[in-house]
RNA sequence: GGCGCUAUGGUGUAGUUGGUUAACACGCCGCCCUCUCAAGGCGGAGACCGCGGGUUCGAGCCCCGCUAGCGCUACCA
């Protein structure tokens, strides 16, 4: 039995990488009948919140991949069993104390520090494994263990050999032990390590394969030496292709803000299915497919680890450009759900919008409902995303919505005749018996004849009139939606704005 | 610095055991449709397949070297 884990640590909102890395893992579980397991590593006890862990969940849920097959896991609470296992190491004499007392380093600089320490290291031609504390005998280490000197616990990594693992998704991969420090599984202060909190969770959870970002791949032979030192079975592995920036760097939440915040897709009227198929699509393809809108249950059936890439992909977003302010690709995919998603899937969610927004109205709950769906219907074929409802749309829904100066300009002002016309359209509309889309454009187009004027300019002027725009559904649909009666008061309303 | 990963049009990708006009989608441009804007249909621009060698009758696909980008390298996760 196949089971995989989404493990993400709750230092922020959930980034549309490991939303990602979660679908894959969901998907991939679900393929193959398998168990999809969720753990809070939440052992970063001062940069891990509350809040973050519920921003996860509700991403999760929001994406429809929130049906775990086990309790939560909180890595903190394991914090014991971690410990438990880190000292069971230095029993069989696989990891070691090591009293040297601790640096300080500043959180900043890191990576700088690495570098330079590891250029000091090769030049003086240190060698990793001098550790002073590394043969120290049981006794000693026991004795200044038992009299309260501090110590971190490090993993006794062999001088020689070689660690080797088959990544589903990269290959073979291999690393030298010499490339490999003693890595310390426990801090002086008795809080465990990263590395050896994920392999000891791993284990207990029986997680037979580990689906992650490929940030993890390197460490992944450290962390197989936990495993052998644990005499336990090591997983299988398969790395994910980095999402990056379109400055190619990787993205991140600080540097690049909320484009990468799933929180933040919700919130600008994305689909869940559609935002759902764009991640799937981003590092992996499914094998002999051209099309690339697929369902949930499509996805499920085509995923495989195989057809996972190797290469980074972009998430090509511009920022500070309002129309590109998130992949181009992931906004028309949106689109097309908007438009082609069955009526009855995207009614809850319009109206979920329109709520908010203060529009919807009880009667849309009854004897307006086959309008609501009609009038919704219609409008959807242009709009982008969930918010255009209640802003594009608005006026099909409310009255008091705003005019776009350059309509007026183009379809109102151009025309002073129409400060005549529309009062009189509007008495001609009054007067359409069974009003809809065929006498609405019948009335208009005999007015139009009779006033000798094109249809076109009654047309857009009334574009304009109804819904404060210059772009919309054909006219006289928008006629028949907004109804005769609202239809000729702003018709008349607009005769102002001429 | 060391180690590792990657490299097909602006972006996401397809390219079967090496054969060739390098395919699809998004985006961009044009035309058609038309009451506007979309959608849709048609067409177009855009890639010497990172660079340089080699193997071969023939390489995006194989080999070597290089370069670039990224990742990891911590008593962070």
């Amino acid at each position: 039995m196949i089971r995989v884990r989404f493990a993400p640590s709750p230092t922020g909102y959930l980034h549309i990488g490991a939303a990602r890395t979660a679908l894959f893992n969901w998907l991939y579980a679900r393929k193959v009948g398998g168990k999809f397991l969720l753990r809070i590593e939440d052992t970063d006890l001062q940069r891990s919140t509350d809040e973050s862990t519920r921003s996860i969940l509700e991403g999760l849920q929001w994406l429809g991949i929130s049906d775990y097959d086990e309790e939560i896991v909180f890595q903190s609470a394991n914090a014991d069993k971690h410990r438990a296992a880190a000292l069971r190491l230095i029993e069989r004499g696989r990891a070691y104390r090591d009293f040297t007392p601790k640096e300080e380093r500043s959180d900043r600089n890191v990576k700088q520090e690495i570098a330079e320490r590891a250029r000091h290291a090769a030049t003086e031609g240190a060698d990793a494994r001098a550790n002073p504390f590394r043969d120290l005998s049981p006794e000693e280490s026991n004795r200044r263990a038992e009299s309260g000197e501090p110590f971190a616990v490090r993993l006794k990594v062999a001088p020689e050999g070689r660690s080797h693992f088959e990544d589903a998704v990269y290959g073979a991969q291999e690393r030298d032990y010499s490339e490999i420090e003693d890595l310390v599984l426990l801090r002086s202060d008795g809080h465990p390590l990263y590395n050896l909190s994920v392999v000891c969770d791993d284990i207990e959870m029986g997680i037979t394969d580990v689906v992650r970002g490929q940030d993890h791949l390197t460490n992944t032979h450290k962390q197989i030496l936990i495993y052998e030192a644990l005499g336990a079975r090591v997983p299988r592995f398969a790395h994910l292709p980095l999402i990056l920036a379109p400055n190619k760097a990787k993205l991140s939440k600080r540097k690049h803000g909320e484009v990468v915040s799933l929180t933040t897709y919700r919130d600008r009227g994305f689909i869940p299915a559609a935002f759902r198929n764009f991640l799937a699509l981003l590092g992996w393809s499914p094998a002999g497919e051209e099309r690339e809108i697929f369902t949930l249950e499509e996805l499920r059936e085509k995923f495989s680890l195989e057809g996972i890439h190797r290469s980074p992909a972009v998430f090509n977003f511009a920022e500070g450009d309002a129309r590109h302010w998130t992949d181009q690709k992931a906004l028309w995919m949106n689109a097309e759900y908007v438009r082609t998603l069955p009526l009855a899937e995207l009614l809850p969610m319009v109206r979920a919008e329109l709520e908010a927004a203060g529009l919807w109205r009880d009667e849309y709950d009854g004897g307006r409902g086959e309008w609501l769906a009609r009038t919704v219907d219609l409008i959807r074929q242009r709009f982008h995303t969930l918010k255009d409802f209640s802003a594009q749309g608005r006026a099909y829904f409310a009255d008091d919505f705003e005019f776009d100066d350059a309509a007026v300009a183009k379809n109102l002002k151009k025309e002073p005749r129409l400060k005549e016309l529309l009062p009189a359209l509007a008495e001609r509309i009054e007067r359409t018996e069974d009003f809809g889309v065929e006498t609405a454009e019948a009335a208009l187009r005999a007015f139009a004849d009779e006033a000798d004027v094109k249809a076109g300019l009654l047309i857009n002027a009334s574009r304009t009139a109804l819904t404060g725009q210059s772009v919309g559904p054909s006219m006289f649909d928008v006629f028949a939606a907004v109804g005769r009666e609202r239809s000729a008061r702003r018709l008349r309303d607009a005769a102002r704005l001429v």
